[in-house]
DNA sequence: TCCTTTATTTAACGTTCGTTAGAATTTTAT
DNA sequence: ATAAAATTCTAACGAACGTTAAATAAAGGA
């Protein structure tokens, strides 16, 4: 903690901040008293404040989806889901709060137009990749396509209790709910 | 429009701002500008800047609620969710957007600790709102617990979707997804 | 050792912020 | 018509903002 660059400890902060009173409400200033540092050093790691902001979104919060997802194994469905979403308790507090200012940033409640457009061409992913994860792993169904999107949207605030509530929740509990809604798809 | 209060007219005007900008990206002066006054006149109609949030969230984001839940009245529960939600696309712009600062303090992405106490109570009413409603109209059911949680968890992101990235849903997909997570509470 | 590069600081810049004092105007009641 | 009350304005206050200039300190290689 002591011994990590400057650099990665303003960021850290940063994100606290951030998250804590958003871009606006977040002042170079308190970030420096709370890394203990001299003001114009947040300057001599970045560019301005904007930049700052927008790194951690671009890399930092990206990177965290992207690790996440990439745990989406497994050859029953509903243990792969339960995992992808009960993995999420684990994320270590920086990165549930990159994930927090991502989903801020993803319901456009920080951020500017640029970042905005970003989160846009993500979400048209997500639909798609959970379509080809469900055929791949089911029977033919008729109401697939709302099978789908109903998942998808209980995953999202099943990931929005654990980031942005920062709530614990039980793996047991997660496997009900995704079996409620996949019960359709798969042989008891 | 322009026979309305100025006192209306200013907090129409904040409402706005403060969802496209936060707490702390909202000035007052922005408010003033946009609703074509002076600059203390602001101050005439509200004591300062937090009072003219908090009154947003305290009064209008209740009333907006409340209204809206009076409206869950039917025989059929798939009926009654479908229209509980497809009504939110009627919301006047107005309403929408009070409903999306009130879930923007909710996340507490916004607001104070204060505001974010309100908005605990308040959730804690959903669950047992919706299991009284769920249990009036289906039969008994051993996992009634992980239904009535689903279904709200559900609701959750069909609220998000109309109200806070102001899509239109319609009726049909909406009553697509309630129907795959209530199908076990109903005789078909 | 001295010089160059890197890291950090103090001090200030112009701007904008929330808020208020106090005067001018408009409306209302008598 | 006139006095009182309600509304609106111009102008300013001190504080805090993002950002930068310029000087100093520390580190590393020749």
């Amino acid at each position: 903690m002591t011994d990590k660059d400057l650099r990665d400890r303003i960021k850290e902060v940063a994100v606290k901040q951030f998250n804590a009173n958003g871009y606006y409400g977040t002042t170079i200033r308190n970030i420096a008293n709370e890394v203990k540092c001299s003001l114009p050093m947040i300057y001599y790691y970045y560019n301005n404040k904007k930049e700052l902001f927008d790194e951690i979104i671009k890399k930092d919060f990206f990177n965290v989806v992207k690790k996440q997802a990439s745990h989406l194994k497994s050859d029953n469905i509903i243990d792969l889901y339960t995992k992808f979403i009960y993995n999420l308790n684990a994320l270590s507090d920086y990165e549930k709060l990159v994930y927090r200012l991502g989903i801020k940033v993803y319901l456009s409640f920080d951020g500017d137009e640029e970042l905005m457009n970003l989160m846009d061409e993500w979400e048209k992913s997500i639909l798609p990749r959970h379509r080809e994860i469900l055929k791949s792993h089911t029977k033919n169904l008729d109401n697939e396509k709302a099978i789908v999107r109903t998942l998808v949207h209980l995953l999202e605030t099943l990931i929005e209790n654990i980031v942005v509530k920062n709530r614990y929740l039980p793996e047991d509990e997660i496997r009900e709910e995704i079996s409620i809604v996949l019960q359709g798809c798969v042989a008891k």
